[in-house]
DNA sequence: TCAAAAGTGTTCAGGGTACACCCATGG
DNA sequence: CCATGGGTGTACCCTGAACACTTTTGA
């Protein structure tokens, strides 16, 4: 069994592309990184993989650290592996989007990690390869977002419609139209009506919706 | 600059799923593996990644020792980091996917390494998590085929759209209206008609098309 | 009373699907 | 002359897009 041996050995990271809604935004989470190399970039908060957790749970560990969250819908949006991608060492990173409720983060923690959420519009230089994997993040996100229930997971458990229109508004960056855009989401079967009324956002009142089965 | 030496390494490798057209179906190339852990068992074909090469660099190298081929069409679709996938040693694995024109490779290589054309339909028992890593770069393929031009790389620079359609049909695993196939295909405007004719298919003769600007 | 968001249907165009026959040729 | 694959057009349906007014209520 002297086969591996022969072979050489990688540092592997899981990177993270964090998003959530934010006042009708599409939000990026990002740190400053506190340690060589890149100190005081921006960069998409990142863990190697050590020898006993997955891919999938290094990602959910990292994501943890930062957030305080777990239960969070993650994918794996593709694998980065340039021998000069990280000037620092050759490092193999899995990268990983992470969809949340704004609302939900354990704000300590995010504060304590020096991250802050960005909208998308605004993002800084980003260090590394950390441009690219953001936009094969996002090209996934948007893709995926109309075969896949995705939006729902920036959202509490209940919402108003026009909550989640503006969700797909964010993701798609274009307005939609709302008749259109109600017929085509009740046609899914996927939401159902409640009791509940949300008089937060307008003086008339917008009924709540839930998704009809948990997930 | 201690920072990274905390951490632990992993061996990567990369795993090809060589889809070629034979005979009317699409098959995929699998080895027989000449050692352990694994010996005799199906597997796709993969290799490790060295410290000098990117993962795609790898994933080429490992398919031009297979078939000889050099500028095939490759694309990452996955990444399997399961602690245990591998019982002979922790291996994380990018998985590609490799679309070629079965009659362009190097049949004496692929002899060589013990390799063999399996139609889809008829696939055996693979080893690992070898069958995730198929199905996933099957659905890849299936999911991309109506928005890239994928469907070329499986044939020769001239062809005749009724190959064109079998090769749809063949990803699909369904059969398609022939008229309602020319219409959608010649809307593209991406074919060009040739002088060419090929009598190999028919008595009549089939036009030959090729691409109209490369790739 | 008015501003601000909620809620609600119809029309039209374009794309996709279903479908059947003649053509050219080699054997 | 006939078997085999090559090549062609039309009718229908359904999905997706455009589009405007009424309702409710807190301030």
């Amino acid at each position: 069994m002297h086969y591996y041996k022969e072979h050489a050995r990688h540092y592997v990271s899981v990177d993270c592309v964090i998003f959530g809604l934010h006042e009708g935004k599409l939000n990026i989470l990002l740190i400053k990184r506190r340690m060589m190399p890149g100190k005081d970039k921006w960069s998409l908060m990142g863990g190697f993989v050590e020898d006993d957790e997955s891919l999938d749970d290094a990602a959910k560990r990292v994501l943890f650290q930062l957030t305080g969250l777990e239960n969070v819908y993650m994918d794996q949006v593709g694998t980065f592996g340039e021998v000069d991608r990280d000037p620092g060492a050759r490092v193999i990173s899995v990268a990983y989007c992470a969809l949340l409720n704004f609302d939900d983060q354990d704000h300590q923690r995010v504060t304590d990690n020096d991250a802050h959420w960005i909208p998308l519009e605004d993002m800084p230089e980003l260090f590394f390869d950390h441009p690219q994997i953001v936009a094969k993040a996002l090209e996934y996100l948007r893709q995926q977002v109309n075969h896949k229930p995705l939006v729902f997971q920036f959202l509490p458990e209940l919402f108003t419609l026009s909550q989640l229109q503006s969700v797909y508004e964010a993701i798609l960056g274009e307005k939609l139209d709302k008749r259109n855009f109600r017929k085509r989401i009740m046609e899914g079967e996927l939401l159902e009506k409640t009791e509940f009324i949300d008089k937060s956002g307008s003086k008339r009142g917008a009924t709540l919706y839930k998704l009809r089965i948990e997930n």
